[in-house]
DNA sequence: TTGTAGGCGTTATCAG
DNA sequence: CTGATAACGCCTACAA
């Protein structure tokens, strides 16, 4: 059944049939009708690969993200897809794992799969190395990127992130303010989002203790989540312990911290201030339940829909869009 | 840049050009360097909509889902779509929430997009009444089906499931063994599975206490998962806190047990057992760790991408695999 | 408002 | 082993 079929049942042309397909004005209501009529008796639909061939696009933009089952990403996509499907388009998921070259392969794919725009999930895409970034410059002269979490300057490369720099900073002076002399800042990512992350819990720290501060700083990058911050923290040296607070770069990362104080007997926060990052499931579930920055994912998400369509439509728009990011006090800290 | 520009370049015709690009065998090799040759020199990459037409199939295959951000639904989609990416198939995402018409529609759109089949992620797609799971076995006479965790029986419909039924059997077995007098079973879905999850815990604790099981017999629906389970349990009256074992559907409401317990004071497996289901990376975030039913989602995930792949290259399959889901056993219960 | 005809870029069938 | 050429199903000027 393909639109010849339908255009003689009709008694029209296929013309006029794609045109009532496409929602053309110009069509006289009697004839749509008729057309309609025979379309949803025959239960027709247009063949999309037909269709993309002459449209040149098949409605369709690729996620990537390095691993959907990470709950930070996990909602991530959730929205993006919801996002995307009000504005009529399907998703293409592509999980790429954290591998420079496999990111490589996974965004020249859906460009030969002509989606319409790539979104590039997580801060981890944006490398701590900028020349590792060309590929997705030169991906951008094909199609509309959009960072989710990501900051990239280029035309037609369109970013949406929090200010972590801004939240790490403002966290850590909180917690100086409130009495903490030495602050653990544990991180497990290395992309420019994990230094931003960095530099602000070091601006902190030299603004509050001056020339001293390289004797406060205290920072520790793990690789892995909770088990490993786990092992880490319990295997040091007691004289290493003397930290009244820790900050992670992820949830998971704190929720490690947890189980150390568990571990060693530590109330929570009365012996051990803990911080989290992204206000994920997680940070409800551990007891006690996660003070947390709000990387604010679902609004991301929305702002970057609403910059892509605006970008697909040829409309004006601004390239970039930076959230602050709220500290969520819940009982892992006093303050 | 098209295959004609290829063909003159390369000084043959569109017909080799094209012989190349699908690995047909029947080409000089001197032809196919020359071929190759050009093809890479001017980046060529043959236009996929156009490849779609022509072989009716974009390699595709579309994944529903009602939430990609549940833990457990994240994982599946993350295996599901690495094992295809493995054989060459890309995934369009759906999340279709709950609503049985939103999801037929979902299941239209991926049909008109052409997909090569569809993955029903999650056992909450068989409805409980028959009639409903209709519109499944009327989309498997276009495509494939694959049910992850989920049963259907019908020509061009496979599943994969663990044995729900059996698993809470045992475990309610188990826990009555250990001397347990009255356990509570928390669910929060009304599915198919829902169902058979209940029937094992009903059938352990009627084959216990025989014609007196009426009155151990404690089930209660939650519509909800976390909060809505910790309050659930804390109104209630004194009299209904008999309860020395929980059994729950799925982790996030034993998550609300285990807060149930701390606002109480219970200790937990002392006072309180708690069982989870699906071993989810909240299974390991609480405190104590949950024991729980591991649901072997990565199992269950290769095992359905295998099998489609064989239905696709039309080799023989069997339509159904069921797998025992193990206790995993840690700190909420003394089991 | 409607129809004709050419184009989109491949694949596949036949000859040669 | 290679080349013409007809599908594949739809979109869209351009005409009427």
């Amino acid at each position: 059944m393909n639109i010849y079929d339908i255009s003689k049942k009709a008694g029209v042309s296929i013309a006029t049939v794609s045109r009532v397909i496409n929602g053309n004005e110009k069509v006289r209501p009697k004839t749509r009708e008729k057309v309609l009529m025979v379309m949803k008796e025959n239960n027709y639909k247009p063949n999309a690969f037909a269709r993309g061939l002459g449209l040149n696009s098949m409605q369709t933009v690729g996620i990537m993200c390095s691993d959907s089952s990470d709950p930070y990403m996990a909602k991530g996509i959730y929205h993006l897809e919801q996002d995307l499907r009000k504005n009529h388009y399907d998703v293409l998921l592509c999980c790429t794992g954290y591998d420079l070259d496999e990111r490589k392969k996974y965004m020249d794919l859906l460009i030969s799969k002509r989606v319409d725009a790539i979104i590039l999930l997580g801060s981890n895409f944006i490398e701590h190395d900028m020349g590792d970034n060309e590929y997705i410059r030169k991906a951008s002269e094909k199609l509309p990127i959009v960072l989710v979490n990501g900051l990239l300057e280029n035309s037609n490369i369109y970013s949406c992130i929090c200010d972590d720099y801004q939240a790490v900073y403002e966290t850590t002076k909180t917690l100086l303010t409130a009495g903490h002399k030495r602050i653990m800042y544990i991180y497990n990512s290395l992309s420019y989002s994990g230094d931003r992350k960095v530099s602000g819990y070091m601006k902190a720290i030299n603004e509050h203790y001056g020339n001293q501060a390289n004797d406060f700083i205290y920072t520790h990058y793990v690789n892995g989540t909770v088990a490993d911050t786990r092992l880490y923290l319990n295997q040091l040296p007691a004289s290493d312990k003397d930290f009244t607070a820790v900050i992670c770069s992820d949830d998971s990362l704190a929720i490690g911290v947890i189980k150390y104080a568990k571990d060693n007997h530590l109330s929570v926060p009365d012996d051990l201030s803990i911080v989290g990052y992204n206000n994920s499931i997680l940070s409800t579930c551990s007891d006690p339940e996660l003070t947390t920055i709000d990387s604010r994912i679902e609004d991301l998400c929305y702002q970057s829909i609403q910059t892509l369509m605006d970008v697909l439509d040829k409309k004006e728009s601004s390239a970039q869009f930076i959230f602050p990011a709220p500290l969520i006090k819940r009982e892992t800290t006093a303050i």
